[in-house]
DNA sequence: TTGTAAGCGTTATCAA
DNA sequence: TTGATAACGCTTACAA
């Protein structure tokens, strides 16, 4: 299999290795479809539109090329049909994270229908920057993906980078965190009814004064759970205080501080968490405070993150539907890209959420 | 700014609306080199070599080439200089999943290492499957990337798919799960030390009978941490019982299972899990016999996701340095790159790990 | 320092 | 049904 000539001694390892031989060996010449060509005796031409289906090819020297290209090893170029084609297969995925549980399971979902469809990710994240987001875009675009999904950053306030890609005429499509500011499909959370079923079961459980711990509330996200907040206590004709909101709460740490001040300042007797995290912060300053989470102060969460089963008392949080929107984002995409033009369809499509109640919005176990 | 004639009724929104325009636009031409150069009455090549911060070419130019690209927007296209270069700027990053704390770190450390030195990552997930990774791989190759830095799925025993990588020149960096099987450098962690410590830790808090529950022995990380185990157990003269180990007991839900077992027909008093998923399933099978985590049964997992520090009791673990080993892959790969060569080189590079003792694993809250 | 020209591997448009 | 040819946008010897 291998020239005995080769199979000496490695300088690296010092063994007989068939690295040695590895690396001795010239770079494998690529096949093209020249290649193929030249052994078959016909030309690319015909050897392109074979490998690509293409009717106009008889069906004996269709199969001959497809014998042939597995014979040789035949791996397409995709970077120069691409450029010849102007478009590529490849999609861009940006997201700010790629380890939090809902985008991770996003991006999971949109593998699921575009690999099968023929495309493939290229995944960035943006680590919640600005900068790191428009840099992401235009490594996007230099690449000449055939469309985009995202979502945003969180202190996004010019969309500029992205109207790029629209104004080209490369699809964006926007989910969970979206703007109307981009043309284009929004998928989101019905993140209202999510902030307004949080805050129904509190009171419902018999809580009477409830803060909320969010993110900044030029973040469609929070502001949609903020506004459920709201209602809930509107309609239960409570006081709604504005104090009571606090905003940029939404790591551990962050939280940890503004819940302290909430309990300390405004005697809450339960908080509502935009995201699971800042539960997390919110459960150890009531520990810190001597008080017991549930018996004493509620606390729901929103995500419904890996550990929010796995923690006691188990944290009652509002489950999103990552992979129903990923299949929703990818199919959106294909179909904005098959119709290649009318990329401005300003559709919102708003994916249900659920509210898992554990006990850590029980008062004395109580189950309303 | 808009042109008046386009500023009318928008189809979709029936409002006088911008995205009404931007739809009837014609998709903006694309700015090429040629385009720069016909504008500043020179050749396309250079412009390039200005663009490329080529030194042959006079300062002057250089800066209007330049000004002129910025004016006109220019996007360098990258497909057509992958071509022809006959290389892309893109890695292709496989892991078995991108929501694992572990791997999402190690991209996180290769982008930051990547990004700034000009490659973009193609992130790709096997899923465990090793049909998707062999998919995986083909698309990688197929986009020819510069490069490759993965971790195995699990069931892993044919690698010839990457050999195919290797064979045409495309230095393969392997981490976390790796063999010898594929040349190029492998950087993991000290899976035997961290078991090693585990175990150890365990025997010294008092516990006398320890289980192990693990994934596939035939994956080198879970046979290091399975070495480890036995060594410790070893060196205290303790019983090495080979039922007392459970292979493909990795998730929560497995675990869960295999710990019920260990804990029914073998009576142990203590449990090494080789991550902490699986740890989280032995707690539950521990609380449904209604015996006390850390003062009946210890337990220690492996990973440190992002829970083990919020359940109670805290889940003492092992932290692998998902950072360190994303930076040195990533320097790994760029100097394969550039030597652009001998790819074969077989050297393994052990990172260390650190136990981290939390309360699952002290008896009678004895801190020893 | 700049220009000329060829070529990377495809695909698409003709014409045969 | 197949072949000839040009083109996609860029880089790079080589020549000037």
């Amino acid at each position: 299999m291998y020239e005995k000539r080769w199979l000496k001694n490695c300088v690296f390892c010092a063994n007989v290795c068939i690295f040695a031989f590895e690396s001795y060996k010239q770079p494998m010449k690529r096949i093209t479809i020249i290649d193929i060509a030249e052994a078959l005796n016909i030309t690319p031409s015909t050897v392109s539109r074979a490998l690509a289906g293409n009717l106009r090819v008889s069906e004996s020297t269709r199969r001959r090329v497809m014998d042939k290209a597995r014979e040789l090893g035949y791996q397409p170029n995709i970077v120069a049909a691409s450029l010849r084609k102007g478009k590529s297969d490849t999609i861009g995925m940006m997201v700010p994270r790629i380890n939090r549980h809902f985008f991770s399971h996003v991006i999971s979902a949109v593998e699921e229908v575009l690999n099968p469809a023929g495309y493939n990710l290229l995944i960035c994240q943006s680590h919640e920057r600005v900068l790191r987001e428009e840099q992401a875009i235009n490594v996007l675009l230099k690449n000449r993906v055939a469309g985009i999904i995202m979502s945003h950053a969180m202190e996004m306030s010019d969309f500029s980078h992205i109207l790029k890609a629209t104004s080209e005429n490369i699809p964006v499509v926007q989910f969970d965190r979206v703007t109307k500011q981009v043309p284009g499909p929004r998928i989101i959370n019905d993140n209202f009814s999510g902030g307004y079923m949080a805050v129904k079961h509190l009171i419902r459980s018999g809580y009477k004064r409830i803060g909320h711990l969010t993110g900044s509330l030029s973040v469609n996200v929070y502001q949609d759970r903020f506004r459920g907040y709201k209602y809930a206590l509107d309609e239960a004709s409570m006081l709604i205080d504005a104090t009571h909101t606090y905003q940029g709460a939404i790591t551990r740490d962050t939280a940890l501080n503004c819940a302290r001040e909430l309990l300390e300042k405004h005697q809450v007797d339960a908080i509502f968490c935009a995201g699971d995290y800042a539960a997390i912060g919110a459960m150890e300053a009531i520990r810190e405070k001597g008080l017991k989470v549930a018996d004493d102060i509620g606390v729901v969460g929103f995500a419904n993150e890996p550990f929010a089963d796995i923690i006691s008392p188990g944290l009652t949080t509002v489950e999103q539907n990552a992979y129903e929107i990923g299949i929703r984002a990818a199919n959106s995409l294909i179909q904005l890209i098959s119709r290649s033009g009318y990329t401005a369809i300003q559709t919102e499509d708003v994916v249900p959420v659920r509210l898992l109640v554990r006990d850590s919005s029980m008062k004395n176990g109580s189950n309303v």
